[in-house]
DNA sequence: CTTGCTTATGTTATCGGTAACATACCGTAT
DNA sequence: ATACGGTATGTTACCGATAACATAAGCAAG
């Protein structure tokens, strides 16, 4: 079933089929509702193949994020999705597992379909997948963590800068012997961005020799709290707060402590990042630093329909980076916050640039 | 960048330049080298639009699942990209929000862009969804449910008869009072199979009028269990184990039960469905029942690996049926398991077909 | 009645590869 | 030396749509 069987069964070029198709071409009304009446009685699909082909126009855009799951990633997703799709523009979606030599795979398969744009975690890149997107000439976006050499645009915040707020709302409220649980392997990764904004934050407020342990695996996920927990227990057994590297880990050393007949947060408060919906609903709550990650594909994507309204010079227009606001929310599991009886509200505080 | 500028720059034709890309064709190995060589160094990227339009293989498979953000669905997902990527198949991915009128544009787009199969969750799908699968010649695979009109290949199990002997083994365990708390907008979809199950095996023991309890909202996650308990509690205060449609829900409904200070199991027991990391890490844990996501996934991709291998006649052949075993896990908050003694052993029954 | 402009539709070339067929070249058997 | 078979490479047509240009019809103004 081609453009031309529609054509030639109402007589017509297949000119006049393509342009009923499209909103803005002239043809007659008459026509153009006899041909989409056509269409949907014959049950023809346009093959999308063979109309890229000729107004290379792809028509969607590549999606790369290190994992599908993730609420974090889902909801960024998620955002792309509804603002692009009015527009047309569908997502190639594609994960990399937190794996670089995936990442570069998976650039090139996707280069060769033509996306209109790239969209991509800044979680660090080998040095082709750089080139490659460089000379793709299309816009690319990279978004979460602020890059140190962006190669285009850039939609997130510094995860460094948010870590150091959050820790420093801590040690705010009390905390002395903080201990960081994140993972071993994380060189150039969001995971040492958030290590090196904690220790940016012990540092600063002198408070001796950062401690810190690590989980070999990555991502590390609630089932590494049990492992997490021992390590720190072991290390640093007068640890006072344990800051999690994400917000799974976290209610994974929450559950350890209730295995163990620690008290949280009386005997040991627990920290996460990310606000992930479970650090609400846990029971005590987990203090965390909320991320809008809808917001982030929102952003990302009202940038790429700016740049595609601008024109073909888009992908050569002057990089934009667009910052998003974190919170710190310090919950139940914190003293500070627990003392002052608003056990659920949220203590805010919005880090500068 | 053409290939014409490889097959130029080499002074050979643009024939000799695609068949030095195959692994198979016949090329001399010299020229290969020359060939990929060049290609390296130049940076090129070959079209896989004009190649697919050429050779009418796209080199994709569509995959639609209801949403990314969901364990399961995120190890299918992953399961499938494993197997089919090494056969040179990349994943299209849509999620339809739990949405019959967004799978059928879903399905549409993904058709124009030719994919050479679609795999779709079985949750129903819309009349025009079906007559488009159906006409597109290629392979279909449903995926985790058993749909009662499938339209191609199936790769599930029954979520109705999953959930009758889930809730059939927690009665064994001495539950008499039980009440479900479901979705209440679920028709046509697992949701509405898994209450199915829940009234079989109610009715089958004889425990009287079902209780059930909805919640409006699609899906339902862990901030819905505050307000599901609440409704449990009013309709029918005496209930001694709610069984939920998934296991956020039951997590959500743990955690209020906490807020409450009822005692789980004690006062009232929580079950899941779906095995998600939570109920295995979460105190108490919760009884639910095991699903291998991936596996669905991966036998999903071995039915089309092997299509592929049969031949371009994959999609008239005669449609299979794999069914998955499932597994439930009576866990600490399930009495019956605690009395005895295995507080994190699980209780195993695989339902037959 | 003709010119000129607008609107609706048709014609042709092309997007960048690949299938299918054609051909040149080489070594070996007769 | 000739015929033959196989290998390596080139030529041509085409995949199915659309951009760009061409053309026919209709109508207003002169």
């Amino acid at each position: 079933m081609r453009m031309r069987d529609i054509a030639r069964a109402l007589g017509v070029s297949t000119m006049t089929v393509s342009r009923a198709l499209k909103a803005d071409a002239s043809v007659a009304p008459a026509t153009r509702e006899a041909v989409l009446a056509a269409i949907a009685d014959l049950g023809y699909v346009p093959n999308q193949i063979a109309g890229g082909l000729s107004s290379s126009k792809s028509g969607f855009v590549a999606v790369l994020v290190p994992s599908l799951n993730n609420p974090h990633f889902s909801a960024t997703v998620q955002a792309l999705s509804d603002v692009l799709e009015p527009h047309g523009l569908q997502l190639l979606l594609g994960y990399t597992g937190y794996d670089k030599a995936r990442e570069e795979a998976l650039v090139r398969a996707m280069l060769g379909r033509k996306p209109e744009a790239v969209v991509l975690t800044s979680d660090g890149h080998s040095q082709k997948t750089e080139m490659m997107l460089a000379r793709a000439r299309i816009p690319i976006i990279e978004i979460w963590d602020i890059p140190a050499r962006p190669i285009g645009h850039v939609v997130g915040f510094s995860n460094r800068e948010a870590m150091r707020c959050h820790v420093q709302a801590l040690i705010n409220a009390g905390y002395r012997r903080i201990t960081y649980l994140g993972e071993s392997q994380d060189a150039g990764t969001r995971g040492a961005a958030r290590r090196q904004g904690f220790l940016d934050a012990i540092t600063h407020n002198n408070l001796g020799t950062a401690r810190q342990c690590t989980i070999d695996s990555l991502p590390v996920t609630m089932s590494h709290g049990e492992t997490g927990l021992s390590q720190v227990l072991e290390a640093f057994p007068d640890t006072d707060l344990i800051v999690c590297v994400s917000d799974p880990l976290a209610f994974g050393v929450l559950s350890a402590c209730q295995d163990r007949g620690i008290r949280v947060p009386q005997d040991m408060a627990v920290a996460g990042f990310g606000d992930f919906e479970i650090s609400r609903i846990s029971r005590p709550r987990i203090s965390t630093l909320a991320i809008d990650a809808y917001r982030i594909g929102k952003e990302a994507a009202e940038t790429l329909v700016h740049l595609k309204g601008a024109g073909a010079d888009g992908a050569l227009e002057q990089s934009a980076m667009r910052l998003i606001p974190v919170v710190s929310e310090l919950r139940a599991s914190a003293p500070g916050v627990q003392k002052a009886g608003a056990s659920g509200e949220p203590y805010s505080r919005t880090p500068g640039a």
